[in-house]
DNA sequence: ATCTCTCTAGACAGAAGTGTCTATTTAGTG
DNA sequence: CACTAAATAGACACTTCTGTCTAGAGAGAT
């Protein structure tokens, strides 16, 4: 499902051009790690020092690509409204000729780990609740996300009062089960589908697009 | 519905029996500031120093109370489990003619601030993710809890395997249903009320236990 | 009044984190 | 080869937090 694992660091990856010179690290490196402090440890972990004895380097090297410490955190909220709100956004916006292609198309990102990272989502939600102006930009990406879903329901012919409830139910309970971390394996997880999809859209599922998505996800589980 | 917020300190509870001698603050004023703090700011904020100066004494009163840091930490985890856990436990110990009481029973629980404070139970489980020995103990207090409403399932005929889901399903949506926070007026909450124990327990809701359930929380409401 | 027990203040040492400054290393360029 | 620019190391001053130790203040007992 996750398949191999892309190394952490610039120089732990064969694939990538090595690095010449006296250069250890790289910016995206820095960020790499500090992504990966805050989703297993929380913002409050994310420390200079200890991101630069990880990575075996010293600290100086973070003020060359970071002013200070609000600058990397900055650049992790960049990283991450590109990394999920654009792309579920993205994936509301893809053509779907039912309603049910359009929810399985919401699906596709929650299902696909390099699309949504809901250790991240959850990492920043928790950070949000201890910073006043990131909880408002939060906040915004929530907005962003129901908006995108509430047109996508718009579009099949639902007014825009039901399409609004509609996306929210949706949103809020693929969060809640993100949220309660359920592990459930991949047979049973795809045979609660179909009647998910006829709760949401009120409506029988399109059988092409409902056996489409399935196909695609048991796809993505043999990588 | 909350009253009256109780001082957070005792010199400031007139109903308490005012501070003798030289004292300033008791053990549970220590317990108290750190609850709070865990709630509103994470593990990682209680900190002696910044306790001590929320409440206007000395860092020396702690180490009087305390023998350090983990000691608090583990007088909160006990407290913990006595407000939450061991609550829900007795409610599902609770006598009931019917499978909708026994529901209604837990329900109670999530009702009641005094009973489950759901911003302790998750300030926790965020605290758990970064100790594993909580993590433990918090994967018991779950077992705990789902243990005893299987009973109570159990002891109204359901089959081993069906009271063990059913149990699941209805703590894991009473969790979720508070993780994302969503708040609603107590009249839409109580017209759901019916349908949520139709699909929990498999049968019709019994309409007196439903009735004194409702009167029960309206009663509340007015306090 | 003195004595004792309980609780608090303040000073100390030390660990860990931040940001700044200077010196040094290395690859590429003229 | 000398020079330059990019990236890093290491030292310094500063802040915050922890835990320990000693002195002192207040109420009750003898």
């Amino acid at each position: 499902m996750t398949g191999p694992t892309t190394p952490l660091l610039h120089r732990d990856d064969p694939d990538k051009d090595p690095l010449v010179g006296h250069v250890k690290v790289t910016r995206q490196d820095w960020l790499n790690m500090a992504r990966n402090v805050l989703v297993t440890d929380g913002i409050g972990e994310v420390k200079i020092l200890g991101l630069a004895n990880r990575m075996g380097v010293s600290r100086s090297s973070f003020y060359w690509y970071f002013k200070d410490r609000a600058d990397l955190q900055s650049a992790l909220l960049d990283e991450w409204e590109q990394r999920n709100t654009a792309q579920i956004v993205a994936h509301c916006h893809l053509p779907s000729s039912t309603p049910t292609e359009a929810v399985c198309n919401f699906f596709r990102c929650f299902v696909d780990l390099s699309k949504f990272d809901r250790g991240l989502d959850f990492a920043i939600r928790e950070w949000s609740r201890r910073d006043p102006d990131l909880r408002s930009r939060l906040d915004q990406a929530d907005e962003s996300r129901i908006a995108a879903l509430t047109a996508a329901f718009a579009r099949h012919g639902y007014e825009a009062e039901d399409a609004d409830a509609r996306a929210r139910i949706l949103y809020f309970m693929q969060l809640g089960y993100h949220a309660l971390e359920i592990h459930e394996d991949i047979d049973t997880r795809m045979s609660r589908v179909a009647p998910y999809i006829r709760g949401f859209t009120g409506q029988e599922p399109d059988p092409a697009a409902l056996a489409a998505f399935i196909a695609d996800v048991e796809g993505m589980a043999l990588v």
